[in-house]
DNA sequence: CTAATAACCTATTAAAATGGTAGGCAATAG
DNA sequence: CTATTGCCTACCATTTTAATAGGTTATTAG
């Protein structure tokens, strides 16, 4: 039941995307210096995330990464489930293979439950929220 | 971000022991028949249990697994996190290895909030309400 | 035009976790 | 004594994780 680093890293590169948002596009060697993250781990979750069309990427001398739209537009919960493929807490909610207890099973309507709280969480945080400590954060009861 | 198998297959068992709370000890043979699980796998989950004081074994002829407590005794966060290891959703929150970035870093309120919101849910249900389809998950909304 | 830069693509890898299986020992009831 | 049942140790195949290495392609500053 962990957040991977794979991740946990996506999320922090997109933040420091956002707390450069005006400076244009940003190397990610840079960010990977910032970050003290490895340079050629974090360049295959953002061809990923590139691909999904979260941020703009630019070959060559002064390219990078860009954000595609306001920090404020990106939910927590869509860079995440990008990179870590999904987030439901167990694998039966997964609509690829259903589970042949579900009519019966004792279970399942927990981890449902479960699954929506932390989808719901995950939705009503935003890079923008991320990137500057609002209020909510550092008050500390984070909610 | 996934409760691995051990984790579902540990709360099932112990939702069949709680079905058959009255009936004294129960072998595990007969709950991996019914719940439809590998029976030397669910041995050493339940072995674990039993060491944490969980639940009561007894060896031998007529012997088996019962429950230690009522089940509306048992929390589901307890259960999972005996056999999980941990429930926190990164490992960030473990209070062995301390996160160097824990001062500044811009991800952890959000983690400490999610953690938070996983556990109190799971703290919240019992093995008497899994038990006993309780109204609260029959009518869908499972809160 | 060219050299530098930076994204992208394709392996390869070591270590750990996952989900088991196999066999035997220890306790206990009948 | 014997059948049963938990417990212990070891082993195993597969997958995931977290990287590393090296080369290719696109782009642009100079």
């Amino acid at each position: 039941m962990k957040i991977s680093t794979r991740g946990r890293y996506a999320l922090r590169v997109m933040i420091d995307l956002a707390d450069h948002f005006e400076d244009g596009y940003t190397p990610l060697k840079e960010i990977a210096d910032r970050q003290d993250i490895s340079l050629k781990y974090v360049e295959a979750i953002m061809t990923n995330l590139s691909k999904h069309g979260l941020v703009d990427a630019k070959h060559g001398k002064s390219g990078g990464y860009s954000l595609n739209r306001n920090p404020s537009e990106y939910k927590a919960s869509e860079i995440l489930e990008i990179t870590e493929g999904d987030l439901a807490p167990v694998s039966c909610l997964n609509c690829d293979k259903v589970c042949p207890r579900n009519t019966f099973c004792k279970t399942l309507p927990m981890w449902e439950t479960l699954n929506k709280l932390i989808k719901d969480y995950l939705d009503s945080i935003s890079l923008a929220e991320l990137s500057k400590n609002t209020e909510r954060f550092i008050n500390g009861t984070g909610i």
